[in-house]
DNA sequence: ACAAAAAGTGTACGAGCGTACACGGGATTA
DNA sequence: TAATCCCGTGTACGCTCGTACACTTTTTGT
């Protein structure tokens, strides 16, 4: 993979801005149209230059290009998106499309194989001491059990509520991390619902 | 946007898949053979009725569609990725190449516009009262100046440094979030390299 | 029970796309 | 001066892709 000529990286760009924009590659027509060329062979030399070099895969079928370097790449495919989970309706399944509010994009290696994966917002400030703030994102896999010490979340009644789980036979219960705060020692059913994997922070003041 | 039949889920499911896998969106013809049909026309229809329904955008030239449906966009265009910096050597501009350890994908709208950004993983406890802890990545926006109270990070010598950045005419000085640390007030030369906008944290032990 | 919508097959066609080949020009190097 | 890249033009060709039309079957709704 060495180094590229100046038109190589202007191609490479456009492709990249091309996918941003539209979801899938240029044709070569388009790519000529787009920096004022009149014959497409100019698109395909360059193209075939990119490829031999390792920067870019092709599959002879139009529009049939995949970006290699991950310097170009246009956003994607090193990540996952996830879906945040905005309010919680009493009654659906914590994962209904309903009360899906948006997608977060998250590392790919956050997503180990199959499993199905949420983030969630903070509210409150019960887990201070171990970095997780109000507003933060939690990313979560959804589970039905969990570990000693694993941060966890969990369902009690209604109310959807991020703790570390202790287990400490024949005792488990939920310990926030704020010492202003006091164990959950549930009386009622609860569940748990999935494990703290990972957290996005998007505002810092 | 009303609801959608099973088969029309799935052929989206399927272009998304796609899309994940390939970096494009596939032609009909291998819509057809994943599904085991043998007619490009049933696939047509399910695209038609999706285009119809505010699903899915069309231009009628190969593989040329574009998912609006944000709950199947596959993993991108709602954001971005920016590179994570490794070690710094000393002497490179932070942002050269030589420094770039992988890219992390972070949500679009934290990077507004134009402006460079990256990310830096953090090394010691020294911020941890603002919920930044070891390890954790931050998303930079680079910058040679801050207000006050913004978290920066900054250059001094051949070490980088992430602080908060405390303004009291006459006085322009670094502040740590961890009572076990002092306040920096440089005698060298330093640098502000940008603002602290995110957090991401991969790993929760 | 009847109509309408959804789902799938088969054939044929025209246009767009990638490709191949021949050619010209400028810049650098031996 | 010749040789070699890099860069771009022009023409022609064949294949693939999306599209259109006709027809069948199953499911849904009133």
């Amino acid at each position: 993979m060495r180094g590229l000529t100046e038109k190589q990286k202007r191609i490479l760009q456009l492709i990249s801005e091309h996918i941003d924009t539209c979801g899938f590659p240029p044709t070569y027509q388009q790519m000529c149209d787009q920096l004022g060329f009149s014959s497409k062979n100019a698109i395909k030399k360059h193209i075939d230059a990119l490829v031999a070099k390792g920067y870019l895969e092709k599959d002879s079928s139009p529009r049939g290009m995949r970006i290699v370097d991950p310097a170009y790449q246009p956003a994607s495919l090193n990540e996952s998106a996830v879906p945040l989970i905005g309010h919680v309706a009493a009654g659906f399944p914590i994962l209904a499309e309903e009360n899906v509010e948006r997608y977060v994009p998250v590392p790919r290696h956050l997503i180990t194989s199959e499993g199905r994966y949420f983030a969630l917002r903070v509210r409150g400030d019960s887990m201070i001491n171990a970095g997780i703030f109000e507003n933060d994102l939690v990313i979560v896999k959804a589970a039905n059990v969990a570990g000693h010490n694993d941060i966890v979340v969990a369902l009690l009644g209604d109310e959807v509520t991020v703790k570390r789980l202790i287990v400490e036979p024949p005792l488990t219960y939920l310990k926030a991390e704020n010492p202003a705060y006091q164990d959950i020692i549930p009386q009622e059913s609860w569940t748990i619902q999935g494990k703290v994997v990972g957290l996005v922070r998007e505002t810092m003041n």
